[in-house]
DNA sequence: TGTACATCAGTGAACGCGCGTTCACTGATGTAC
DNA sequence: TGTACATCAGTGAACGCGCGTTCACTGATGTAC
């Protein structure tokens, strides 16, 4: 068989996986539910993926990559890429790509994971750091912007988290009260970014 | 049998289940485990809840209490209840006592829950959220802080799950790290409560 | 005080199910001669 | 070009397991007379 249909059936089983996490909570997935959205026998993935869970974090990477890519576009745009907007774009893209969310905290939660995803993962989450880095740059901030980056990073996750299923809303309120939410807190990180570092302790 | 025995072994059973959601992940908590652990019969515990769904929500609507209490302890003092006391004291007891914060991220995650405990829950978030509204009260804010107490609230979440098992740290040293995030958090928050609340949108 | 009975806390075993994964096999395709 | 063979994509069924929950039953305890 050729590398090239090969790689194919490999990204249609991924492509599977997205459709049935973006359909059911996290804890419904099954195998089985995957080849059937597929159209392929359950078996057939374990010639693709040594297991299940590497096929999670195959799928989840292919989201992060998506995600870095619009944050990259936002950076290298001048004028663009305001802490505001970086923040709009990661809640935006987490809520219209809800599968990549529902991957992103399994693994955030779930404590037994193999060595080298974990690796991959914490690669991952690196890379994340560094384009949030870039933001307060641009913003202006002088000195190492990490600290802020791992602060506003996590404020966001806890904002998707929090409000994803809220109480009586439909998900467009709840996806307008995220970017809301989302919006005050960014405020907060940019007016930061103005002041010196100096008063932010290390 | 008398009430009084009746309740004690009802907190017992969920004493035990507290003892194994602190002991293994979410997932792999089971009835079994919870039982084993309460030195009884898997059966004997739907003789004292429905099901396991309502066992879970007692038990944490248990760690919201005491949370609840250490709030209003705070609160209460003159001189104390800073928004940098109040995130360090969530992010310590959500750390110190894990098998609340399990048991939230899953509820907040996980879509299918009964109406009724649904509801409960919502109660309890919003009684939380009320705490966090006193606690900019307290900083001074004039005006309604309920949207700030939104974003505190899940900005402090977003901490505990980012960074609860984080790469190559011991939990000792993932704790300091959510403790100096908290920190920078909470003095964000704290400006945002010395200024008018005039330039925050609505 | 003694006895018959009702109540119900508590149990061990089972039910039915869904899961991740593997197994034994089929059959299409490419290749060597 | 025809044939024998190797390869391997793909499958249906099964394995083994753990889960939430229920069932049929036991036996201790309290109560009515």
């Amino acid at each position: 068989m050729k590398d090239i249909q090969r790689e194919a059936r490999r990204n249609a089983i991924i492509d599977a996986a997205e459709q049935v996490f973006a359909s059911k909570p996290f804890s419904k997935v099954s195998m089985r539910d995957i080849a059937k959205q597929a159209g392929i026998s359950p078996a057939l993935i374990y010639r693709y993926f040594p297991d299940q869970q590497h096929l999670f974090v195959e799928a989840f990477s292919r989201g992060a990559e998506q995600l870095a890519g619009i944050f990259d576009a936002l950076l290298s745009t001048p004028g663009r890429g305001s802490i505001e907007e970086g923040a709009n774009r990661f809640i935006a893209f987490l809520t219209e790509h809800e599968q990549y969310f529902k991957m992103m905290t399994h693994f955030m939660l779930e404590g037994s994971l193999n060595d080298t995803l974990r690796d991959r993962l914490d690669a991952i989450e690196r890379s994340m750091l560094d384009q949030f880095d870039r933001l307060f740059e641009k913003a202006g901030l002088k000195g190492n912007p990490r600290l802020l980056s791992h602060a506003f990073f996590a404020a966001l996750n806890g904002v998707l988290i929090t409000f994803r299923q809220h109480p009586g809303r439909t998900p467009e309120e709840a996806g307008e009260h995220m970017n809301h939410v989302g919006r005050i807190i960014a405020q907060l990180f940019a007016d930061a970014a103005r002041k010196d570092t100096a008063d932010i302790p290390r």
